[in-house]
DNA sequence: TAATCAAATCTTGCATACAAGATTGGACAC
DNA sequence: GTGTCCAATCTTGTATGCAAGATTTGATTA
């Protein structure tokens, strides 16, 4: 029986591409080769195709016919498919937990985080950015689908790149705390209909406020350099 | 401008190997190396290490680290997941399709297939089952939302491999016209609440038979020899 | 016969060589 | 200065070589 962790090279190379997107070290738009990423991450080529095309599929990239790689486009009607497409799971998702006998401990965990008093409320982006993160997918796998749950988290990916830009405003991580605040309250008494207005409207200030920051942050940006181009 | 096709001989084996699957060529749990495939297909290592990774991160596959692959085993638990990612997805699809103000073509030219006369109505399963699968992908084309359209036409990939055995029942080919003929029927209605229930009740009736055929049918399939290993 | 252990064989992960063709840069004509 | 054409360069797709380690085989021993 083997089990030795698979492809580490690869996997290195897709998580550490993946982060410099997510960054904004790698932009939007941006062209470079295998050859380039082989020689930043220093490995061969052939883990570099592996974790690129991967992140092809994935839709982070695109590659031409060899013409080279570049980072996909910020695309405001694919990322709006996107948080479409995680509003109807995340529905889905508290319409069954309005609907179960017992609330899932995990549920429960989350009232340490959101239902504090102000001052112990966390303050830094990055990290409300996760707990956000952490708050949504809590939803999704307290029912037990696991591919709803994989979907899911693969669209959580997606969105990240643009998403995290929510935290940026003082008065969006305010905002943020309130409505999870008053979704989880709502949740736990199972009244499905209310929460399924909030968490809406919750979903769609997030995308609107990301939407007129991204533009904005990603061309301070592109005045910084790119490592991998130099 | 490039654009002569990209990884012809990967793409190749990927829908070869796919094709493979869903055919009961290549069955569930059933091991084979790169090498094999390399030599079968008659192209080198690498286009068959593209195809079968990429089919391993859709779920067909699985790899073991330094000794071999294998086709997934066949788990209802994880079908039962996909039926009903599929149900929310097109639920969501007749729900969108009964609030829009004009119906689009491509729902109108489902007439022509499933509200006929008996004696116009096919009867080849394999061909009743491409158009169910072509019936079930309208409804969620019809909305505009391309991200749910591709979930739920990778669901559709997922489920093919036992989907498929649905239709070698004569009765359940019957079922199948009943079913979409009332749907469609109600649907152009916007009967949102009846279409729902209808819709819920044929998937699942889908996915019970199936589960019942199945096991007989694999085991009928074990028999023949896989020409991959031989 | 059954168990053990080591060598031979397989298998994947990664690196590299090569081929087909796309792109680029510069010389040249006007 | 501007456009054209060809050669040099670059890029991806594919084939192959090699290393690390897992598996299998078979000989040996009790």
């Amino acid at each position: 029986m083997a089990h030795s962790h698979a492809n580490p090279l690869a996997e290195k190379v897709y998580s550490r591409v993946k982060e410099d997107i997510f960054e904004f070290r790698l932009l939007p738009g941006e062209h470079f080769t295998e050859t380039k990423m082989a020689k930043y991450y220093e490995v061969s080529r052939t883990p570099v195709r592996d974790a690129l095309y991967r992140l092809q599929r994935e839709g982070f990239l695109e590659v031409e016919f060899r013409s080279g790689w570049k980072v996909r486009d910020l695309d405001f009607a694919y990322f709006d498919d996107l948080y479409d497409l995680r509003t109807v799971l995340e529905i889905t998702a508290v319409d069954r937990i309005c609907k179960m006998k017992t609330q899932s401990q995990r549920l429960l965990d989350l009232k340490d985080i959101w239902l504090v008093p102000k001052n112990k409320r966390k303050s830094d982006g990055r990290e409300v950015a996760r707990l956000d993160e952490s708050f949504h997918l809590a939803l999704v796998s307290a029912s037990p689908n696991k591919e709803i749950a994989r979907v899911h988290a693969e669209l959580t990916d997606k969105i990240r790149i643009i998403r995290r830009l929510d935290f940026t405003a003082e008065d969006r991580i305010e905002a943020t705390y309130r409505e999870h605040a008053k979704i989880l309250r709502l949740l736990l008494q199972r009244k499905f209909s209310d929460v399924s207005k909030l968490l809406c409207f919750h979903i769609e200030q997030s995308k609107l406020t990301v939407r007129k920051i991204t533009l904005h942050r990603l061309h301070e940006a592109q005045d910084k350099n790119c490592p991998i181009n130099l």
